[in-house]
DNA sequence: GCGCCACTGAAGAGTTCCTGACATTCATGT
DNA sequence: ACATGAATGTCAGGAACTCTTCAGTGGCGC
């Protein structure tokens, strides 16, 4: 489940993010109104939660431009407005749920349950190793938050390594499920290998720490260790 | 709009009768845990309100057992229970809102406002995204103020292309949905495609930022992100 | 060092997508 | 029924992209 945190105090953002990881969330925080627009049109979260008092961009106007722009995600405003006015005003533009600071933080966590447990209906079509994460109805492939370009066959040899991740798939494996293929008159061991390479280019090159790795004589591997 | 009120006291429970009918909600009470579940379970609410301390039957005990049975019906916890173990343990208990008494009633109906919003999916009129709207009553399609001229299959595709925003929709989907064939002599992919480039002329060519991208090999899909 | 396995760049083959032009269908008014 | 015009469907050519092949290079383990 990948929440997102839009909260310019650091502290408090430090904060829920640790409680919520205590909880296994995958947390993304934004520090900003445009940090958090930004990241909510260009990855995937199942859930917001808002603070109202932003620098550069206020966070009800947030909410109500990506209501327009028909988001789904819950949301949860947390905020130290506390008028009835402003819950009014906040659940009218939008949010789902309206929590006040101070707060309980387990009200907070069962408030998102809640929210979580409602929205749920296509929850197992993500696939995900470390800060690698596959969309699977909207085809989104994203690593440490920027969006990555798959052809078809890359993106379903990704698919299929996420699928087995931490387990070893050899050349014949792919063969059959990704091509699809018994027998074929030029071998097929290159062409899985040039797809990997190009693969590895793009979710691997640019990145730090390498996720896809070859094992000699058996074949690939998708997982967060070194070798 | 249909709401149940679970609620003993009669003072308070003919106020939020008054409240609610005044917003136009077409409401009915029950005075016990008891009634509330035969209710439930003989007409069909679009949200339930309930009080926790009912006699002959405990609230949070008709509501798990409600949620058991699959109940999808949002249910609005109204009670005097303030602590935070109470809040979790009815938020926990399948409850979508938690408000405690006493309530400001402007809050309450922003709350109810939040959670019928959510609960209906299907009863929409209008669709939305970015600058681009379509009013499924008046079929008038409209982008950045201007009224688009769409014919009958543009607009029947754009309408399926906006149920699935984000979403990639496949060929065959169309072909399914918006053709409503399943086998056809001559291939009608050619025809999607002619389709969409029509479309695409009329809501994205007179427009800077592009809304129908094509996902090469899969299909189509609208989104407001910049390629 | 040798042999095998894996990787890479480039080119060719093969797909997929887009577009303009034309054909057909359908609804409407005469 | 017929003519009309708009909407929809068909077709073909070309552009853009992806996949496959091949040949050469590099690296690993024995």
């Amino acid at each position: 489940m990948r929440v997102l945190i839009v909260e310019d105090e650091k502290k408090v953002a430090k904060a829920l993010r640790d409680g919520l990881e205590a909880e296994h969330y995958e947390v993304r925080v934004a520090c900003t109104g445009e940090e958090g627009f930004f990241l909510v049109n260009h990855e995937s979260f199942d859930l917001v939660v808002l603070d109202l008092m932003l620098p550069r961009r206020d966070g009800l106007e947030v909410l109500t431009t990506l209501r327009k722009g028909a988001l789904q995600t819950p949301v949860l405003i947390l905020t130290a407005k506390d008028t009835v006015d402003d819950r009014v005003h906040g659940l009218d533009s939008g949010a789902d749920d309206y929590l006040v600071k101070p707060f309980a933080f387990p009200e907070l966590l069962a408030r998102i349950r809640a929210l979580l447990r409602r929205g749920r209906p296509d929850q197992i079509l993500r696939l995900q190793q470390d800060d690698l994460t596959m969309d699977l109805v909207t085809r989104k492939v994203m690593r440490a938050g920027q969006a990555l370009e798959l052809t078809v066959k890359e993106f379903e040899m990704l698919e299929y390594l996420l699928r087995h991740v931490g387990h070893v798939v050899s050349r014949e494996m792919l063969a059959r499920d990704v091509w699809r293929v018994t027998a074929r008159a030029t071998p097929l061991d290159n062409v899985i290998d040039v797809t990997v390479a190009r693969l590895r280019r793009k979710i691997d090159d640019p990145f730090e720490t390498k996720l896809l790795h070859t094992v000699r004589g058996v074949g690939f591997v998708l997982r967060n260790e070194r070798i």
